[in-house]
DNA sequence: AAGTTTATTGACTCGTCAATCAACAAAAAC
DNA sequence: GTTTTTGTTGATTGACGAGTCAATAAACTT
């Protein structure tokens, strides 16, 4: 049976069923022989790839940051003026796809998790640095100095209102979503100093 | 040595070793042994007063509800005013307690519990909504219809930004967390509607 | 054809853990 | 003073899980 070359197809398919089985379990509490059945192979094979469950878990983390690096990349391409990419990156934070279970399983799995894994956390600063550098290269020739706060504020908006939309009862809206983090752009960069 | 009364000691010295548990562990992953051995009893014990781990959970997160209920009605007491109470509730929420290593693990670890388990769902929602008819209470008057987005965009944000804190490198900045809330009110209330 | 590398798994080890139970002890109730 | 209630634990059960290992087999190398 062995074909070569079945390496990164097995990796391929564990990365996918750890975030599936993320996303069924809502928690990191899955076992390796969970994700090993759901991508069809044997728990030994699992542990060969990956060595171990952690490196599952931490590829899982980098295939979903990728994934979203590719969205955002994907809708900045076709934005045109700072204001519109600005509203592109937002609108991407709250795609239909970011809703999906496993999806929402992961991220917030992820922020456990980096609270006691340095790599972790280094991914997670990955995702932030690159939002951060995104939004200011648009908020800059439009606001100057204030870029930075304001890009920060973004920032946490974006994961503020995602975590509020995924958890609700209701189904997720990405479109009230995205508005309301446009507001409060709008507020921003109308902003007067006040006294 | 069976000394009377002893149900509310116990339970109480439980419910706060879970919380340092799970702030030590940084995640749900945290054993019964562990907590009872923390709290200063055997695990039969612990067993004994809440039936099983998960209503140790809940019961922790139920007295960390409770906690922030406190404080903000603390803050509230001694605000005078719209403004200085939508502060006041700003201020609290990164209060120096909030960013305790085991509040932050267990605000962390309840979301991702929200996500499966009905009860800590609810208890999440009525943190939501007591934290939302608070801000109500002061925007009403000073922006009427208005205030039910900005009150979401307000829970929203504090959630966000509490977590960039709370995940952040450097020692929490909870007088800059509160800024940039703060910020966001301002731009907000001062808001001319845009054509 | 012999040797090496890659793919694959069943069986096993060693450990852990949640939950239960039987038993003991002290106080309260009757 | 005996029964009941409350507090307490050591020991045990029954289950599961991460990671290892030896063995098998196909393909590629020389």
């Amino acid at each position: 049976m062995p074909k070569l070359g079945m390496e990164p197809i097995r990796k391929a398919a564990l990365v996918k069923a750890t975030i599936d089985e993320i996303g069924r379990a809502g928690s990191l509490d899955v076992t390796v022989s969970q994700i090993a059945r759901r991508a069809g192979m044997s728990t030994a094979l699992a542990h060969h790839y990956f060595g171990n469950k952690e490196q599952m878990f931490l590829a899982a983390m980098r295939h979903v940051l990728s994934l979203y690096g590719a969205e955002v990349r994907g809708a900045l391409a076709t934005a045109d003026g700072p204001r519109a990419r600005l509203n592109a990156i937002v609108r991407v934070s709250f795609a239909a796809g970011s809703f999906r279970r496993e999806v929402v399983g992961a991220w917030l799995n992820f922020y456990v998790l980096a609270q006691t894994v340095p790599e972790a956390r280094r991914l997670l600063r990955v995702y932030q640095r690159r939002l951060r550098s995104n939004l200011l290269a648009e908020l800059r020739p439009m606001i100057g100095a204030r870029a930075v706060p304001v890009a920060e504020g973004v920032g946490a908006m974006i994961d503020g209102v995602y975590i509020r939309e995924a958890l609700s009862d209701r189904p997720p809206d990405g479109v009230g979503a995205a508005r309301m983090v446009i507001a409060y752009l709008d507020g921003q960069i109308d902003h007067r100093v006040l006294a």
